[in-house]
DNA sequence: AATAATAAGCTATGATATATCATATCTAAA
DNA sequence: TTTAGATATGATATATCATAGCTTATTATT
C-alpha cells in the first residue's frame, strides 16, 4: 500500500474516533501505521520492535497492548486468534462495516487478506446457530487456506 | 456424558489409530478421556493439573501438549485457537470426518458445541476463497456466540 | 491556572508454547 | 533372548504472548 493511500486511510480514521469521541493519538496513528504499512499480520511483539527502529525512544510492548486493544475497540485493526498476530482492518475507507470479517490466511507464508462474508453465508450460520441454541455474536471468521504463490510453489 | 458412551467413543479411537498405524497408549487414552469427561474445552494445563489430581504420578504440561498434538493430528482433538483451549472431537464414534469443524463458542461460558459446516456454507467458502486467490486448506471455524442460557440470564 | 479524565510508562508476573536433550518403553529382527 | 531401532515420555530451559496494578504525563474542561 503506498502511503498516499495510507494518508487518506488515516485521516479517515481520525474522522471516525472523532465521532465517536476518541483520540487517535499520535502513538496509536504510528501503530496503525505500521499495520498498514505491513503486508502480513504482525504481533504485538513485532509492532514494539518496528516501531523502536524507526521512532527515537522505544515503544514498550505493553503499551502496543494497549493501543491494540484500543484499535480494536475503534474497529481499526484486527486480532487474528489463530496465529496471535494482528491486521489493520481493511475497511476503514470504504466505510463497511460488516458484522463478520473474514481473515483468508496462507499456512505458508502467513499471507492475509480480509474479505466480506457473503450474505448467504452470513444467513446459512446463523440458521446454524440458532438451531444449535446459540446466539450469533460479534464473531469472525479465520481460515487456514494456501495462497497461489505457495501453492504453486509446493506442487 | 456418560461412561458407557465414553468407553465406547475410545473404543473406537483405538480402531482408528490401530488402522493408520499409530497407537493410543494409555496416556493418549486418559488425556483423551478426560478432554470427553469434561463438559467445556480445557487447557493443556488445566489438562495437567486433572490428570496429575487422579494419577499416581502427575504429568507435566509439556507431556500433555505432545499428547494432545498427536490427538489432533488424528483428528480425535481440536484446538480453539480463540481460547487456547481443546476438546475432544465431536464425530469420533459416528466416523464423520468433516472437512471443516465448526465449532460454537459461548462468550460467557465457554460452553462449546462442535456442529458440522453445511454444504452450502461449504460451497460458498470455497467460491469465497478460490475468488480471492487461495485454497481451502485443513480450515476449522470458530464462531463466538451466546449460548440460549446466558442469553437469558444477561436480557 | 486548577482539576479531572484519558493515555502512556514501568515493573512484575502469569499464561501459553516450543526446543532440546535424556530416558524409558515397545517392536521386531538377528 | 538379546540387540537395535523406533516411538513415547520426562525434564529443563527458554521463547512467546498477555495482563495487572501502579505511577507519571498529557489533554480537555472548568
Amino acid at each position: 500500500m503506498n502511503k498516499q493511500k495510507i494518508d487518506s486511510i488515516i485521516k479517515k480514521a481520525e474522522q471516525i474516533c472523532e465521532r465517536k469521541g476518541s483520540r487517535l493519538t499520535d502513538k496509536r496513528r504510528d501503530i496503525l501505521e505500521i499495520l498498514l504499512f505491513s503486508k502480513n499480520p504482525l504481533s504485538a511483539y513485532e509492532i514494539s520492535d518496528t516501531y523502536s527502529e524507526k521512532a527515537e525512544k522505544p515503544m514498550p510492548t505493553m503499551s502496543v497492548y494497549r493501543i491494540l486493544d484500543f484499535l480494536e475497540a475503534e474497529n481499526l485493526a484486527h486480532k487474528l486468534s489463530s496465529t496471535n498476530k494482528y491486521v489493520a482492518c481493511s475497511h476503514i475507507d470504504c466505510g463497511h462495516d460488516y458484522e463478520i470479517p473474514q481473515f483468508l490466511i496462507c499456512a505458508e507464508c502467513q499471507t492475509t487478506s480480509e474479505v466480506a462474508v457473503s450474505t448467504i453465508i452470513y444467513e446459512e450460520l446463523n440458521k446454524l446457530v440458532s438451531k444449535a441454541g446459540y446466539t450469533l455474536g460479534n464473531s469472525k471468521l479465520e481460515l487456514q487456506c494456501l495462497c497461489n504463490e505457495c501453492s504453486a510453489r509446493t506442487a
